[in-house]
This record gives C-alpha cells, sequence and structure tokens, in this order.
DNA sequence: CATAGGTTTCATTGTTGACTGAAACATGCG
DNA sequence: CGCATGTTTCAGTCAACAATGAAACCTATG
C-alpha cells in the first residue's frame, strides 16, 4: 500500500521534479477510500506536516491534477484526484517534446555550413518529424472518447 | 547564435534537470564547426571553467549523447555530439511514460473497492493503454531506417 | 627523463528549493 | 460573542547540487 505510494512518488520526484510529498499525495489520492480526503487526512496517511499538505496541496490543484471539492454541511476542504490526471501528464511530456523539436528546428540555419555531412541537426529534425506524425495519425485521447459517451 | 545555445540549454536545465552547462554544450555541439571540439574549444566558446566541462562532457558522453574521438597524431581529446543523441532523448522519454504506466497498472489492485465508480485508476490505465498503442502502430524511427541504408 | 598540453580530481562556495513548527487566519457551531 | 476545527502563511533550517580555481594527473614528444 504506501510501499507503492512511495514507488510512484519516487518516480515524480525523479523523473518529473515533483516535490517528494506531492509525489506521494498523488499516490495515496489514487488508492485511498473514499476518493477525496480532507488535508489532514492525507497528511496523517502519508506522514507529512500539514504545512507542506497546504503547500504541495496547492501546487497539485494549480495544476490541475487533484480537484478541490466541498460537501454541504461540512467545512472541511477535500481533494481528489482528477480523473484525467495522468493524461494530464502524458500531454504535457509530448508537449514538452514538441517544443523542444521547435527549438532544434530553429537552430538549423545556424549550423555552419561544414562538411556535416546530413548528421546532427538533419537526424534531430528527422526524429521530431517522425514524433509530430505519430501523433497527427493517432486515435483521439481516451478522455475525449468518455465525454463524447455523454 | 550563442542566444539559440542559451535557449536549448534552458529547456534542458528546466524541463530535463540537465545541469545549465551540459545544456550549453550540446547546444554549442550541435552548431559549432566543425562538429568535433575539445573541451578546451568548447569551454572558451560557451564560456565555462575547464572544470566544468570535465564533468559535464563525462556526463554527457555516459548517458550517449557525445562521442569520444582522437584523430592521429594529436593527443587532445574531441567531443561530439551523437548523431542519434535527440533520438535517445524522445526515446527515453517515451520509456519513462511507459514506466510510469506500470507502475499506475501495479496499482490497481491496491485501490479500495469503494464506489469509485470507473474513476481514477481506470482512467490512467486507458491513457497508458492509449500511449502503447500508438507507438505499437509507429513506423520505424528514423534512425534504423538510416542503418538500413547501408 | 623532463616538459608541455590537455584532462581530471578535490575541496570550497553559493544557490536553490523542500520541509517543518509555530503563529495567523477563516469559519461554522453553541 | 467565543470556541473549536481546519487551513494557510511565514520565517528559518537543512540537504542537494551546480560551479569554480587550484592542484594533481596522464602521456606523447623532444
Amino acid at each position: 500500500m504506501l510501499e507503492w505510494v512511495e514507488r510512484l512518488a519516487k518516480y515524480c520526484s525523479d523523473q518529473d521534479g515533483v516535490p517528494l510529498i506531492a509525489g506521494r499525495v498523488l499516490g495515496w489520492l489514487m488508492i485511498c477510500d473514499p476518493p477525496e480526503q480532507s488535508a489532514q487526512q492525507i497528511a496523517t496517511a502519508i506522514g507529512a506536516s500539514r504545512a507542506s499538505l497546504s503547500t504541495n496541496l496547492r501546487l497539485l490543484s494549480s495544476v490541475g491534477f487533484v480537484r478541490v471539492l466541498t460537501k454541504p454541511a461540512s467545512r472541511t476542504v477535500y481533494y481528489r484526484v482528477d480523473d484525467d490526471a495522468w493524461e494530464k501528464v502524458v500531454q504535457r511530456q509530448i508537449a514538452s517534446l514538441a517544443s523542444l523539436g521547435n527549438i532544434l528546428h530553429d537552430g538549423t540555419p545556424l549550423a555552419g555550413p561544414s562538411p556535416d555531412r546530413g548528421g546532427r541537426l538533419a537526424a534531430a529534425n528527422e526524429v521530431f518529424r517522425w514524433m509530430q506524425q505519430i501523433f497527427d495519425n493517432a486515435p483521439p485521447l481516451p478522455s475525449s472518447t468518455r465525454a463524447a459517451k455523454e
């Protein structure tokens, strides 16, 4: 249970630069029952200070990974992971790669007209064209399919 | 010229956690003439200490982004960006996302059997299946095409 | 075998950013 | 109005890491 949370948190921290505690929050919110929990509940579950929770919950909701919801007749705020959180993660990674492709594309005219037989920038640009093409021909994301069902 | 290098370096540092100087080295090696340069040359080009160059060149070659090559009758070591460097970047990002998909998949049995009507983990797993499928149906990478040409 | 050009190691410095406790802040209830 | 519960802000600590200069380390060449 908590080991799995820690595994996900480690991924977030190592690979994506997300604060460790934010990763733990995400992990916990993916498997907790019920799916919506107060800052206090999360804090005790993952063993972090309330201050950290405040900071990280604000971060996570500002980037759209968790939803903030309030229940009637209760003054506590509940947090819940957004159903499309991981889709956003994937989309952002792809967008980030695309922008890297743009940078490299912009660099093409700068490369010296040297005996650089088709290497370097040409190879780089090919890769990003390849990626572009893949996503152009890709089926729609699951979320849009889900939305269309209604 | 150097502004472009800086732009790429900033991307590397901000988005990928690569040290700023390593990003500058990569950028410079993408557009310099000739394509292979000594640590000294790079150092003066991007304005960094030789110590930093040593550290970052070791890093970059250990992860396969730059090649180390020596010329006969010269004791200086030359560095050159690998033609497939950016392809590796893309591949690693994809692999990283796939491993994230695995983590989330492994979490599925942990989710409480609560009234979590198809949300959360199910949605997450859909996204990664979607991604998997895309790359399964994708054309081969440019590098393999290039290799086949010979 | 000494030297010179080039590269690496080492210890230090500076900066960044996560994390925390304590205090301040809001808000529903008696 | 005061209290209790829950959340946020603030200032400070601490660890991690990039970057550097200086010194040590090769190794071809004369």
